[in-house]
DNA sequence: TTGTAAGCGTTATCAC
DNA sequence: GTGATAACGCTTACAA
């Protein structure tokens, strides 16, 4: 069922059956009715590798993420995808594991596959990774600031969200805050901390280092932060952490400990994702709005395919989400 | 950056550059040698689209899932694409949200894109929206019992896992067991309910019409149904939900109303998604095994593109997963 | 072991 | 408005 067998039935050339399938002005109304009529009957799809080969775009985005089984994914690949579905784009979606190796090969199958411009919303992304990118496909980048000018990137901020985070504690009558920060070697958790600490200093709140225990990223890891900021010899009043998977656990351990939360200690997560509303207490957290992100690099690649010079896209904010896992502070 | 520049370069024929490409054994070593150095160099990649549209085969698959947002479904996608990667096949990958009609454009899409096989891993499915890929491209389903013999199938039994739920609660002292079921018009949360109802009958439990409560599959309507259940004059002592969503949901509407699972209530949920082991407490649940679903799933497709006939997958089983949401049945 | 050349199904250019 | 035809980049008989 080719193209050639469409403009055999309708007795037209197969220029003009592709005329009609692009939606050109130059065929006669009759024609195009009969053709879209033989369309219909022979329920002929046209082949994409063949238009792709011939006219040099794919009609194709390239998607990759971390890790879909992070529920920080899903709603930027979903808001990723919608965006593209309603320019008739597809994307092809992969995912790295947090593997370096994996982005490398990620990249090289997309660029076989041509794709018109790849979305790389990994948190980590390493320069040889993206080599084979170059001069081939345009890249859109999440939150690396390192590689601005090189390529598109999509910046997010966290300072506002911790400044309401601390405000809202401090109002709540907290002054002891305990953070749990992630793997230096991460660098958003990095930046994380950083921009947390100067949000403490900022409202001249004391940066305690016994009070600032590393876990995982992982519920499990919470979970060890939060009993190591229990066994010390005065614990935090409120705890904020790095993501809201570790801000799970630390919820766990508190709860194990035969403690509640917000009564007896406050927890604030870092990510908003939707498990944050699904348990009890409801997660107070700081809201990253990932279908935001997922559409500014969507844009930013459709500007890109367009020509378009390398720019900045404009920063995305976080924000404070109040809900249960913050309290007033427990007299003592 | 063609094959041609590629043969010019290494001073051999377009045609040597392919087989080195695809690894043909009737290479000199000598000669591929040089023909590699010339593509690392040049640092090409080779057109999919071209040798696609020679091949006939694209070295792709289709998934299409109901939700990506819906975290049931992550794991699936990750476990399908990992298989795939194995083998060097790319996934492109789509979400219906639910939706028929989109159902339908997903696979004309996939059609399009010449796709070697598609898993719909929906949780509804309607003829007309497969017609499209009739004859065109071999399709496996989830689930779907109705389409066997037309369309390759991976089947689910649930009896297992509610048999192990029921006899669980029993040991623990429950006969009053309530059930959350999901909407009828959704034919797995109806075949939930029906084998909840055997499974009930066979081990002598009464199954009580006003212990068993509709939601909407989503956490709000575990909430809400747990709410409708406690305003019972007689509240059930334990209750079985159609989805760990809607037994997130339950979780709260028992811990509003002041009461504690599992002291109070025992909750059971349904699909063993990420979070039922995320929570306080965590969840007791049935394990529905998603990463053997898609396995099957791939390796039906695989054999579907070497030319096997439609053939059933083996049955994938459910199973209980004891964790913290039940307990012995409160004295009264 | 290597080269030549046809053709996969489109679209775009140029005629008419 | 419509038709003929040459690419697009690759694989694969078939020839050498």
């Amino acid at each position: 069922m080719d193209i050639q067998e469409v403009a055999k039935r309708a007795k037209v050339s197969t220029a003009t059956v592709s005329r009609v399938l692009n939606g050109s002005p130059n065929v006669r109304e009759k024609t195009s009715a009969r053709v879209r009529n033989v369309i219909a009957k022979l329920n002929y799809v046209p082949n994409t590798h063949a238009r792709s080969l011939r006219v040099g775009r794919a009609r194709m985005f390239g998607l990759i993420v971390s890790d879909i089984n992070n529920p920080f994914f899903p709603e930027l690949i979903d808001a990723f995808q919608t965006s593209a579905a309603e320019q008739g784009i597809d994307v092809i979606f992969m995912h790295t594991n947090y593997d370096p190796k994996r982005l490398e090969s990620c990249m090289r199958r997309m660029v076989e596959r041509s794709v018109d411009g790849i979305a790389v919303m990994t948190s980590e992304v390493e320069q040889a990774a993206l080599q084979i990118a170059h001069e081939r496909v345009p890249l859109v980048l999440m939150n690396q600031p390192a590689f601005a000018g090189e390529h598109r990137n999509v910046p997010v901020e966290y300072s506002t969200g911790f400044r309401e985070a601390l405000e809202h504690l401090r109002l709540l009558g907290h002054t002891n805050i305990g953070f749990i920060s992630g793997p230096s070697d991460f660098s958003s958790a990095k930046r994380r901390y950083q921009d947390w600490a100067t949000a403490m200093r900022r409202l001249k709140l004391s940066v305690r280092k016994d009070w600032v225990v590393t876990g995982n990223m992982r519920v499990d890891g919470g979970e060890y932060a939060m009993r190591e900021l229990m066994s010390r010899e005065t614990c935090p009043t409120a705890v904020l952490s790095t993501n809201d998977l570790m801000a799970l656990g630390a919820l766990q351990a508190v709860s194990h400990a035969g403690l509640r939360v917000p009564q007896d200690i406050s927890i604030i997560g870092f990510d908003d994702l939707p498990i944050a509303s699904m348990v009890v207490p409801q997660l107070t957290t700081i809201e990253l709005p990932r279908r935001e992100i997922a559409a500014r690099a969507f844009s930013s690649l459709v500007e890109a395919t367009r020509g378009g010079i390398v720019t900045e896209c404009d920063i995305v904010r976080t924000k404070l989400v109040v809900r249960g896992s913050t309290g007033l502070v427990r007299c003592s």
